[in-house]
DNA sequence: GGTGTCCGTGCAACCGTTTGCCTTCGGGCC
DNA sequence: GGCCCGAAGGCAAACGGTTGCACGGACACC
């Protein structure tokens, strides 16, 4: 807060205060205080007369006063640790977000956002507004790898939960889309449909996202007996292009982020093979690509609003208010969902293979 | 805010006090007050002294008592008027949140995110936390179409910007990417390389963006004094039929929105017309499938963080703050920028045309 | 040596709520 | 009739800063 500046509210000039409705009910402002706080000392009349008092004069708690009162703001941060980089789009976050204040705002909580922009000093001022504002608690969505800034955070005590996954883990808190389901439940839809020769083209290893998802697709594959399909970490298109050259070539292909289906489809149109009619492609990331490719992609989607919504629910538990508990680790979220489009099909060699 | 409720706030126990650091000074804490707000009052020896109390007892200044006492929070609520639907991606939302709070940050506020969840209710329940809590002024991400919640904001003398196109015009300061340069930017483009039967297509006419954009067409065709192409205000793919199947075809297609750009592309690779070789294809909207779509798209690309910084200053310009000012109406915003991908090339008749 | 004028600080009254404790009053009980 | 008790509500002190004004001292000027 910079200092030293004129100060000069811009709206409201005439807002009424408790005292104001005190007068107005004939009571004093501490009974105004309780009985719109529902005290069960106040008489039924008394609190009558208070509520009309205060619907007429349209009054309004003032938060600020409250909570210097109270010692609780009734505010969260939602924390993005890093912002997506140009060209990264997020297109996630505003359905993170839309879950986390919906549900912050049924709770009666208001969210704070607020961007710790990388560096040391950025850092430190985020901390330093946090204490300023008198937050409750803050959820932070974590960049990839360890953030720095939650440890800082948790050394202050503040209830805390992390959004998205913790290397290495941290005796935080944290929620977040469960990848390893997304993996199975596309491989099993491709089992299901008849593939026996599944091949992964995974992300680069150091995304976690990546490292759950592969997960899940290994899983799935082991409960149905099959041997794992050649993995490919490269982008896209080199990726398909060595694994549809290998000697049986796969008939179906798990992909683990949407940007890298479409080089996974273009090799495949170049290689004469057509999707779904001679290779299945699915996709672990609803992005805005998978609907908007030809074939539309089946894909599974994670349930981003929910997120949002637990995160918060979590991060209330902390702060007395009964949220859901769930000691310090991952918590419970409904599955990813399968959408399916138009990329995946019987294999071709249905009677042979 | 629900009553009844037991306060038991979750973190920091022991905070430091304006008194605290009085104390340790040998000063009174008016003088603290004054000696960290720089007022010139005070003596440089006090003010030394009181800086290195207030930092041995690591004094944060609690924001809440601030407010009280000076009648202004150094808050700003980011609105956004009416969530996207699900499917409809809302990627330009991080870019331009990012933008508003690092401003808001930059400028010591703190931004308070609320979402107008549609029906009366909660356009009420949202009035009611805005006075509540005491903002000092609103940015409203307007949806499409008049936004009855900016009215009523506009009703309290919240100090306010919209940030979207205002139909019908309201007398709100408002602020929105310059659709209308993007679309001439990407004609005047096409026509510098040689195109002269440049088609447009155009997205739905109700959308603010759509109309905009084709204006911007227009003008850059009737400055290089050519006919304008047939319009079509179909989704992509019919609409580039049509248009292609015309007496002389075009040779090039202004496309409003990305998503549409995909019918396109999939109409004249049908048509066997290879881009960029035979014919140009040009975005007006950045979005996430314009480098992704083979071939990569030259597209337009609005500032959306910038747009999301600025209308955060001139929001603080009724703050009283001096931030930008600039009348009711549409602030200059940078201009588009133009991305040059792989979709467009000269025409394939040159010579000839 | 008064008196006026700065300069640097302290006093205390705010800002609008909440809440511990006291008061008042009416009634029941010994 | 005195006492205790519960019910209903008021008093005033918080919460942690800010700020108008008074105050004491040093100094200059007449």
């Amino acid at each position: 807060m910079p200092a030293g500046q004129p100060d000069a509210p811009g709206g409201a000039e005439g807002r009424a205060t408790i005292r104001d409705v005190a007068r107005r009910a004939g009571v004093s402002a501490a009974t105004v205080s309780r009985a719109l706080g529902g005290d069960p000392r106040i008489s039924q009349p008394t609190v009558e007369r208070v509520r009309r008092a205060a619907r007429d004069l349209r009054y309004v708690p003032d938060a600020t006063a409250r909570s210097l009162a109270r010692g609780r703001t009734w505010t969260v941060a939602l924390v993005l640790s890093r912002w997506p980089g140009p060209g990264e789009e997020a297109w996630w976050l505003p359905g993170l977000i839309q879950g986390f204040t919906a549900a912050a705002q049924a709770a009666g909580y208001v969210t704070l956002l607020a961007a710790g922009s990388g560096g040391l000093t950025g850092r430190h001022q985020l901390l330093q507004l946090l204490r300023e504002r008198r937050v409750d608690g803050a959820a932070v969505v974590t960049g990839q790898g360890y953030d720095r800034l939650l440890e800082e955070l948790a050394g202050r005590g503040l209830p805390l939960v992390a959004i998205g996954r913790l290397y290495p883990a941290a005796p935080v808190a944290w929620l977040a889309p469960d990848d390893v389901t997304a993996g199975r439940l596309a491989t099993e839809h491709l089992v299901g449909l008849g593939h026996r020769r599944i091949a992964l083209v995974a992300g680069p290893g150091e995304l976690a996202a990546t490292v759950d998802r592969s997960l899940g697709y290994w899983t799935a594959l082991e409960q149905a007996g099959l041997e794992t399909g050649p993995v490919s970490a490269a982008e896209g298109y080199q990726a398909a292009a060595r694994l549809v050259d290998a000697h049986p070539p796969p008939t179906a292909f798990v992909v683990a982020h949407d940007l890298m289906a479409v080089g996974v489809l273009q090799c495949l149109a170049e290689r004469g093979l057509a999707v779904p009619r001679q290779a299945a492609v699915v996709c672990l990331e609803d992005g805005p690509l998978a609907p908007a490719l030809r074939p539309p992609l089946t894909a599974v989607r994670a349930p981003w609003e929910e997120l949002g919504g637990r995160s918060f629910r979590r991060l209330a538990g902390s702060l007395g208010a009964g949220g859901e508990d769930g000691g310090v680790t991952g918590g419970a979220l409904s599955p990813p969902e399968l959408v399916v489009r138009g990329s995946c099909g019987p294999p071709p060699d249905r009677g042979r293979a």
